[in-house]
DNA sequence: AGCATCCCTGAAACCGGTTGCAGAACAGCC
DNA sequence: GGCTGTTCTGCAACCGGTTTCAGGGATGCT
């Protein structure tokens, strides 16, 4: 009778693989001291102490070999792979960079890598990142903004932590922050107002954007607090970028209403309006005086350079990150939101005409 | 006597693991369609034909759980963790911004995820960039330029597949591409000799910064060819930013020598000479033309609209996808690099006086 | 019927780490 | 010496996939 090799082990496979793996493992840098895996495993995490000359072995042998424990595997043995996922809606765009690189500045010595990707405020690509970050196992995710709705968010926050701006929401596993886009508006409002301005415009971002919407609020509370009736004709839609600006102050110019100021929802939205009443034939600040928002870098080299509200975007950069470690810990982030603040430069004066 | 305990299997442990593992398996989604792990692996990856009535049940459960592999997992297994290293210099950089936007959208829809790192131009970010993108077992690396030494750069290839920009360098499993700066320079050159301009100055980067060099040897030759001496003097330092183009202008300014046209070794640098120049009341391009290198985005929206060579960073960025994609699968790149272009707007004009 | 083939499928080895458990070595104390 | 405690170390299980190998069933051919 033919006898049943359920229990014979598989011999072992001579060579395997579809690729050469040339990478030191910790087997052989175990070996090379004369340990155990394990051992040389404890030894390099600090797990237990181990006698100095044992110690000193895996360390040489690990100099010896330049090892450097395999990443993927550390991750699928530990359950953390060290990276934090992070959703921007777009890399290209200068208000994301340097919120990008305050994070990895903050995640760096830690040994934390950050994994960029890019919503481009779609939701259906929000949706693609997240799953695409949660099977890669990121140990967190930070999201800026963006247009996945909140409940889809929350269930996201169930499986892994979760950094959000632009919105405020309670969850368990959640933070959210948002900068204050109303008091924000405000003081760029206050700061035209007491140059004397009170036709003012404002060139929003797409419809329905909360922080379109919020900067819009602080718009109108600001001339309601100063007795100007709002007039909706000079409220016209941008997209955020340049183009959006430019097409903003054709349309308040060629639908002839007046107005000395503007006041635009974003800095890349007043550059593109200085440009079209560049084109105009209108001098900022002389004819007309533009105020943005968010202080991108290069606001403070444009001619004349911008007035604008300040949002740091770095400190931004820096709370999500800290507020995502401190998640990750298992603590309730203890992060204070950084404030807004009004950055008076070149683009703005008195009324003129 | 007692019983050596060697070959008793260990007990399985209840429950382990630092945090809890809530995310659904392989294994669970095999046991739902009735199947083993390997036949539903199989399924997944169509590694081989099986009867459709069990593929339909594997589909169905992996429908039903949402299934998603693993990524370290099948990294581990796999040796490729589809995921290719990217090392810029400055992520908020505006001309590093597009081509990494570029890279994203061609590798995501094979699967591969961008691994962001910057340099910030300094040798030892770099190694640790890579260092750290080899630890974990990116499939391939994408390097933006850098101060990495040549020797190190070919050691690193031998472990993985490596495109550079901004050298020329050739070895096995390393593809390298640069674009034209010195051709790009003499167009800058001949657009400004064109327009009458003889005294024409020249802001550099770093010392020694291989595409400062080539460019300055595009002025240098464009001036020859059109019979013009060379004066040191009308070189002045800078620093790829803003600042430095400011600080040159000054420098050119204060010492006195005259110049009616400048080319500056990039868009940012161009951008703070333009502001120098506004400063000291001189216009662009009435009193000064002005040529910058790049084409960022904002150029096109400047006062005046910057006149510069192009050079499509986001062509860059598909390319070096592209050719580290070819890399991977083993072909050499056939790739061509893109061209520079010039592009002619509103900062250059006549000699005026 | 007898035998070689081919197609599917599952058990188990394997990727390269971490870690629970137990055993060895050694010290301290009666 | 005998016994209990520590401290250190190694075996083997485990993370969650992929893949080799062998075996069973169906089929083709003589």
């Amino acid at each position: 009778m033919k006898q049943k090799s359920k229990t014979v082990p598989h011999r072992v496979r001579g060579k395997r693989g579809p690729r050469p793996r040339n990478s030191v493992t910790l087997k052989m840098v175990a070996r090379e001291a004369g340990v155990s895996a394990s051992t040389a495993s404890r030894i390099i995490n600090r797990t237990v102490n181990v006698s100095d000359e044992l110690r000193l072995a895996v360390e040489a042998a690990i100099a010896k070999f330049k090892f450097r424990p395999n990443a993927a595997a550390r991750g699928l043995a530990l359950g953390r792979t060290l990276t934090i996922g992070v959703v921007s809606q777009a890399m290209d765009s200068p208000f994301y960079g340097e919120a990008l690189v305050a994070i990895e500045r903050r995640l760096q010595p830690l040994g934390y890598a950050p994994l960029f990707m890019s919503g481009n405020w779609q939701e259906q690509e929000e949706v693609r990142c997240m799953e695409e970050l949660v099977n890669r196992g990121v140990d967190g995710i930070i999201m800026f903004a963006g247009c996945l709705g909140d409940a889809a968010l929350k269930a996201y926050a169930r499986k892994v932590p979760i950094v959000v701006t632009g919105r405020l929401l309670r969850t368990k596993g959640l933070f959210s922050m948002q900068v204050d886009d109303r008091n924000g508006a405000m003081l760029a409002m206050r700061h035209l107002l007491e140059l004397g301005h009170k036709r003012i415009a404002f060139v929003t971002g797409f419809v329905n954007h909360p922080d379109a919407n919020e900067r819009l609020l602080g718009y109108k509370n600001a001339l309601a607090a100063a007795g100007i009736g709002f007039d909706p004709q000079l409220v016209v839609p941008g997209d955020f970028h340049e183009e959006g600006g430019m097409r903003a102050v054709y349309q308040l110019m060629d639908s002839g209403v007046k107005f000395t100021a503007m006041f635009c929802v974003n800095d890349q939205t007043a550059y593109g309006a200085c440009l079209a009443l560049f084109r105009r034939g209108l001098g900022v600040p002389k004819d007309v005086s533009v105020v943005g928002f968010d202080d991108l870098p290069a606001s403070t080299y444009r001619i004349p350079p911008l007035t604008c509200v300040r949002q740091s975007v770095q400190q931004l950069g820096e709370c999500s990150a800290e507020a995502i470690l401190q998640l990750i810990a298992g603590r309730r982030p203890q992060i204070t939101v950084p404030a807004v603040e009004l950055v008076v430069r070149e683009s703005t004066g008195g009324v003129s005409r």
